[in-house]
This record gives C-alpha cells, sequence and structure tokens, in this order.
DNA sequence: CGGCTGACTGCGA
DNA sequence: TTCGCAGCCAGCC
C-alpha cells in the first residue's frame, strides 16, 4: 500500500472526510476501529497487535487523534487496557465519549468500560 | 538536528 | 499487590 508519503503527513489532510489517510498506518488504524461492531469495545493494545504489533499503542492513539471529528471512525470504542476511557478527554466534551458507549448499551465498571462483556478482539489476519 | 511529549503497555522492584 | 520506569514512533518545539 501507499506507505508514508515525505511531504503528506496525515495531519496536513484536511477536515475533509472524504478523503482518504494516505498514510497506510493511519488508514490501518481506521480500518479496525471502524469495524469494531456497535456494543463492543477495543483496546490500544489489540489494535496495534492486529496491525502486526509493529508500532506501539501509542501510535494507536495518535492516529485516532488524527481521525477525530471523522463520523466513519467511533474513535469513542477505543479504551486502554483496562477499559478506561483515557481519549475522553480528546473528544468535543469530556463526557461525549462515555455518552456514545452508554447509547450503545455498553455496561460501566465506575468509569471504564465492562471489557469482560465488551471487548473486541480484531481480526488478526488482515490489518 | 536534538529533545520532549503523548488517546499505552508490560516488566521489574 | 502497588508503584515506577523504559520502550514504542511520529509530531512539535
Amino acid at each position: 500500500m501507499a506507505t508514508n508519503r515525505p511531504g503528506l503527513k496525515f495531519k496536513d489532510v484536511p477536515a475533509n472526510e472524504s478523503m482518504q489517510a494516505d498514510s497506510d498506518f493511519y488508514h490501518r488504524v481506521y480500518n479496525v476501529v471502524a469495524s469494531i461492531p456497535s456494543g463492543k469495545v477495543s483496546t490500544y493494545g489489540h489494535i496495534g497487535a492486529a496491525l502486526g504489533a509493529k508500532s506501539s499503542a501509542r501510535m494507536v492513539g495518535w492516529a485516532l487523534n488524527a481521525a477525530a471529528g471523522r463520523n466513519d471512525v467511533p474513535a469513542h470504542r477505543v479504551v486502554n487496557r483496562m477499559g478506561a476511557l483515557s481519549g475522553a478527554t480528546h473528544f468535543a466534551t469530556p463526557t461525549l465519549m462515555r455518552e456514545l458507549l452508554e447509547a450503545e448499551n455498553i455496561a460501566f465498571i465506575d468509569d471504564a468500560v465492562d471489557l469482560d462483556k465488551h471487548l473486541w478482539v480484531p481480526p488478526i489476519d488482515e490489518f
């Protein structure tokens, strides 16, 4: 696929949701996240592992940061290993992430998602 | 060009 | 068991 193109970083991509990510890594992250079924959540670590564990979990969060605002990338379904909404502060409002999850019938334990019920592991094959 | 930071994780003390 | 630290890679001073 189109690997990282010098001079064309995803950060440079304008807020045009119809535009695809040119970065292979970012594109894969979107692909995985978009594959998370409603009512389920995944973790940065699992997504990173689905990408071949080549990239650390932090890079997944970085990609999601760039994906913020895209309606085709349900970033709210991505939580950390403990199920905590570590990325909630990056949403429009700190409570928006939880609101979206609760709207999908996702159970919470305090401020963390009940991973035992809702954890979804991406297929390692394609991504 | 060097160093710091970050939507994280795993291991060692 | 809990706390702290290093590793991970890209973007931004």
